[in-house]
DNA sequence: TCACCGTAAGCCTTCACAGA
DNA sequence: TCTGTGAAGGCTTACGGTGA
């Protein structure tokens, strides 16, 4: 926006002299000449009295002089408004995740960042993978950490980036006749009571789908979405279940449920950050998503 | 004589537009 | 979408005119 006719025009009459001005503003003497003629021809009147070395207003310029001044103060104004909505923008991050990344993983993660970062206001949103691939097609979210790969990463508007590999593993109670083992094989699977999530979920088609390769039976228990609801019966011994390490890791690190490798399933689910390419124009996105990748060494 | 302002010429940047 | 070209605008430098 060009305000320097004004500027120049305010400075002149202050100090009563274009050199002065021009010094002031730092332009050289006939540009500020040009402006003050170019607002002379703008309003088709002489704002200036030349007299001789001194130049003063004439009755139109000390007319204009308070509207200009107050033109110049609304200008200002309207700069400090914009400038202070960008800065809390630039500030703002909205981080989605789809449901075992964002109850397992994205609250020790945001910790982390906000210890680094406590500037930067993170919201969370945890949906279903399908519901956050429309929330980050539509820019609800500004990044999403998915359980599995993202269709909408094919439109190549998308950027992403695979952050860890979480391998599936057998959970069991800690009274469970399992629990003192570090491994087991897949075909000790045989015979127990499975507590797992519904066929609809990724995790539970590919665990079905290597049992059957492997030529493992085993009795379905329970079908449960929810997986703290999983351990919970888990704990309660009424049967064992696999999921993603990250899921149990604190559950293990306290001895209420061990964690066992099965030797063999080598199943394990990615897990990944995906956002916009042109979001990372904003320095806290930027910031986010290079804490993420640092966070898990991806 | 000096300080200041206006004018002219030339340079640079930006923008719009056409063509590949 | 990128590149080249011409027009327009704005700036600086150089110089002349004017008044204290």
């Amino acid at each position: 926006m060009d305000t320097i006719k004004f500027r120049a025009f305010c400075t002149v009459a202050e100090l009563h002299s274009i050199s002065k001005a021009a010094e002031k503003l730092y332009y050289t003497q006939p540009a500020i000449s040009t402006q003050i003629r170019g607002l002379e021809t703008e309003y088709g009147a002489r704002l200036f009295r030349r007299n001789g070395k001194r130049i003063e207003l004439t009755e139109a310029g000390q007319e204009l002089l308070p509207i200009a001044r107050q033109i110049l103060k609304l200008f200002e104004d309207s700069a400090n408004a914009v400038r202070r909505v960008a800065a809390v923008e630039n500030h703002n991050v909205h981080l989605g995740a789809s449901g075992m990344p964002g109850v397992h993983l994205v609250p020790e993660l945001v910790a982390r960042f906000k210890e680094k970062y406590p500037q930067h206001i993170v919201a969370i949103s945890i949906a279903n993978a399908y519901q956050l691939e429309r929330m980050m097609a539509d820019g609800e979210v500004d990044l999403g950490i998915f359980g599995r790969s993202v269709p909408i990463q094919s439109t190549g508007r998308f950027m992403e980036i695979e952050l860890f590999e979480d391998p599936l593993v057998l959970v069991v109670g800690n009274n469970h006749p399992l629990a003192c083992q570090e491994t087991i094989e897949a075909d000790q699977l045989m015979g127990e009571s499975l507590i797992l999530p519904p066929q609809r979920i990724l995790t539970r088609t590919s665990v079905d789908e290597r049992l059957k390769q492997l030529n493992v039976q085993t009795k379905l228990a329970f079908e449960i979405a929810n997986s703290e609801a999983i351990k919970r019966m888990v704990a309660n011994h009424l049967g064992v279940s696999i999921m993603c390490e990250s899921v149990v890791k604190a559950e293990s690190r306290v001895g209420w449920l061990k964690a066992i490798p099965i030797h063999g399933l080598m199943l394990s689910r990615k897990v990944y950050l995906s956002y916009p390419q042109e979001k990372e124009s904003n320095p806290a996105i930027k910031e986010l998503v290079t804490f993420i990748r640092e966070y898990f060494h991806a």
